[in-house]
DNA sequence: TCGACAGTTCAATATATCCGAACTATTAAA
DNA sequence: TTTAATAGTTCGGATATATTGAACTGTCGA
């Protein structure tokens, strides 16, 4: 009996621009999309934008990002393993992503 | 003594990128921004993203694209006039308007 | 000068976000 | 095998943000 989270993804033809938008806009979750576009394959708490941030917020974060379409998390031991869904996305937002990481920081 | 609104439109430097993609997204703005961006010049009323939005909403829709950055309010008479702040916009966030609203619709 | 019109501001309500505390699952140690 | 630690989710209350009707400002035309 499983009670624990089968995390649900949906089809990114199912995801609107204001919810892609919405999940971009806000410099935590930029900021771990960012992360996960350098780096493959990250932990929850690898993936987190700092040390301070609470886990509950943390986890509320990637829900969001999950629900916009631009990552995937599955279930490896007790670890929770994020990846960007780069295809996917660029694939129904076509440059979107690009262009929102390279007027980040810069 | 003017009591009347003067409105202050920020420089684009001072425009955070999470606050331009906040202000895009969501349905009506991003609705606004595309009208205007194919219309030059249009009142608040005639940007309004349909008939029903009431007036005051319209009004803080209006106001938060200024502070993103994306549209200029001059008074004419008794009418607000705005207009995109394309080339702004664009030297501040190169490729991201142009972008989303490729991604609009489509 | 009296309305009517275009839009803003205010204040109340509805909605979304944040975060501590309690919980679920998995793994490792005793 | 308990037991404890780890990794994360979920719940609920507090806080912040959005929405909108009502009252207001300012401009124009009759």
């Amino acid at each position: 009996m499983r009670l624990m989270p089968r995390f649900t993804h949906p089809r990114l033809e199912d995801v609107p621009l204001d919810l892609a938008l919405h999940a971009l806009a806000d410099p935590n979750r930029l900021g771990m999309v960012a992360r996960l576009a350098a780096t493959e394959r990250l932990s929850c708490t690898d993936a987190a934008p700092c040390e301070s941030i609470p886990k509950s917020t943390l986890s509320n974060h990637l829900k969001l990002l999950r629900a916009a379409g631009l990552i995937e998390t599955t279930q490896a031991g007790r670890e929770m393993i994020n990846t960007l869904r780069r295809v996917d996305f660029d694939q129904r937002f076509p440059g979107l992503l690009d262009v929102v990481l390279a007027n980040r920081v810069a």
